[in-house]
DNA sequence: ATGAAAGCGCTAACAG
DNA sequence: CTGTTAGCGCTTTCAT
């Protein structure tokens, strides 16, 4: 069933009824309701195939990112794709793995599948030398990095100050008069950004060097790890900042093996906010992420940039502390 | 820069260039050499839209779930997109929120994109009394349910017996000699079925009554509802079984705050095996719901569908327990 | 083995 | 306000 087929039950022309389907122009109330009826009867929905040829756009946004099942990406991920739908985008996903030629690959797929633009979550797609691919896609259609920075036309970015978010919650512990480790376990471009906040609170703070826990991406690496180094701090009052929650939840249970006193003894902030911050005991202490809003400016640079208008380039939007059993935290002290 | 362009570069006919690009009819080599050099140099990609409009098909297939941040259905729209593409296709998600109006709703919208399949993950479409959509899509293009049970053609459900594991959890700790109680938050279809699970194990112990906790979608409505009960227990050895691994993490914290050791006066199990289970102490044992397994069957279905090849109807999964800290669990029973 | 030409279903510019 | 018609870029017979 097609246009063709509608037009003549309706005794109208095809281009009657492709002006009825818009919604738009010149159509006369009588010849309008006609051809809606027909419409509804037939259950006739237009071929987006078609349409597509003709207008160069399929209403689709090229989605990517590293791996949806992570808490953070998923969340995302479901963010987006709502508010891309209302805006009248669907979202086709890929899901990249972490490998550079496969995330090039992807691109490349969702350019040739003619995508309206692209968003590309997560700062893992920040490489550190190479983002050609990046800039030369932007070359054909919008692109929105989220948590990535890289300059170019046609290219907006929004994401987190994860240099700050560290640095203040790093400079938070070493307040308490604590010695502050750092617990992380990859170093994209965000995990940079984190390492050096901290790095920048211990500087400052000039009492005592650096200590950055490397581990595998599982709680039980991290734990282990942990147990190590909290070992060797005696009665000393510790602090440990993690770039992502899971991590400090196996800190978290380290510093309990071990005997030590949470919050008192030993005190941890983990990275995003998420669920698991719930699941501990006491409930992990974290920074926020704001994913939906890093979603929704996202969203709304791509939909300016399709539209033509000017948007900004760079969004960058600050995390949040949120205080929960694993810190001490003054009441007055918090936002 | 289309077909035309590559046709008259290499001193064929658009025919020759459209055989070349689809790898297989009758080209000499010699000719086929010259076009896909000119294609190579021109960097040429052929326009999806115009192909899709000639085959009507666009190698996509919509990919349903209710919420893509859930834990498990994150997981299972993680797996379905990479074995998606490994199958050159691609994933076009709708996270529809568990109105029926809106799942209806994202049915149609991505028939209209005329996807060559639906995939709906999550036992959230598998309404209690009225699937005609799910029905009527079926009747255009395949359709897989992903823990939903549909009996048309052109439809194929791959499912977790979630009765029968829970049947087993809650028989598990009856036999420990505990007065089990069930907490849930939902009663979709799997809810249902999770519920009918526990409710045979009590009658078929034949000892005491069943005891069910229905909370909120939050760890802190679990702990609150699973306080008040377990302080009603007195001294009794007491068993939780729950429907979701978050839910027994709420039930997990009650007890402990309430002084009770675990896992010897309560035992919990939790589902879906989670990365949650990880994350509290003791840690929890859960039903492995096999995401993975899941999603590899219904991708497996519809490529069968698609290739017009008679496929399995229905699937059934088992779960599988994962005993860890929050239950004793002798060896031998052990699977 | 190759080319010519007829669609695929819709949009949009142009005529009336 | 409505109809005619020429694309959109590719696939696919049907000839040759």
């Amino acid at each position: 069933m097609n246009i063709y087929d509608i037009a003549q039950r309706a005794g109208v022309s095809i281009a009657t009824v492709s002006r009825v389907m818009n919604g738009n122009s010149h159509v006369s109330d009588a010849t309008r309701k006609r051809v809606l009826t027909v419409i509804e009867e037939l259950g006739f929905t237009p071929s987006v195939h078609a349409r597509s040829l003709g207008k160069g756009s399929m209403k689709t946004i090229g989605v990517l990112c590293a791996d949806a099942s992570d808490l953070f990406l998923a969340q995302a991920v479901n963010h987006i794709e709502g508010m891309l739908r209302l805006e009248g985008y669907n979202a086709l996903l890929c899901c990249t793995g972490h490998a550079l030629e496969n995330k090039r690959r992807a691109i490349k797929l969702l350019l040739g599948k003619q995508v309206d633009a692209l968003l590309l979550v997560g700062s893992q797609f920040q490489e550190a030398e190479d983002n050609r691919h990046i800039l030369q896609a932007a070359r054909q259609v919008p692109v929105v990095l989220i948590n990535g920075t890289l300059h170019s036309g046609n290219l907006a970015c929004v994401r987190l100050d994860h240099r700050l978010a560290i640095y203040r919650a790093t400079q938070k512990l070493i307040r308490q008069g604590r010695k502050v480790l750092y617990l992380h376990d990859s170093l994209t471009h965000s995990g940079r950004e984190k390492l050096e906040g901290y790095q920048q609170a211990i500087d400052e703070a000039g009492r005592e060097p650096a200590t950055v826990m490397r581990c595998a991406r599982e709680v039980d690496s991290a734990r282990t790890v942990s147990r190590r180094l909290l070992q060797a701090m005696g009665s000393r009052q510790v602090g440990v900042v993690a770039s992502e929650d899971f991590l400090a939840i196996g800190a978290l249970k380290a510093a309990k093996e071990a005997g030590f006193s949470v919050p008192d003894q030993v005190s941890l902030i983990g990275f995003n906010n998420s669920l698991l911050c719930q699941c501990c005991q006491p409930e992990l202490s974290s920074v926020d992420s704001r994913v939906q809003q890093l979603c929704q400016e996202a969203v709304a640079r791509a939909m300016d940039m399709l539209a033509g208008r000017t948007t900004e380039r760079e969004r960058i939007l600050e995390g949040i502390y949120v205080g929960r059993g694993t810190t001490c935290d003054d009441k007055e002290e918090q936002p």
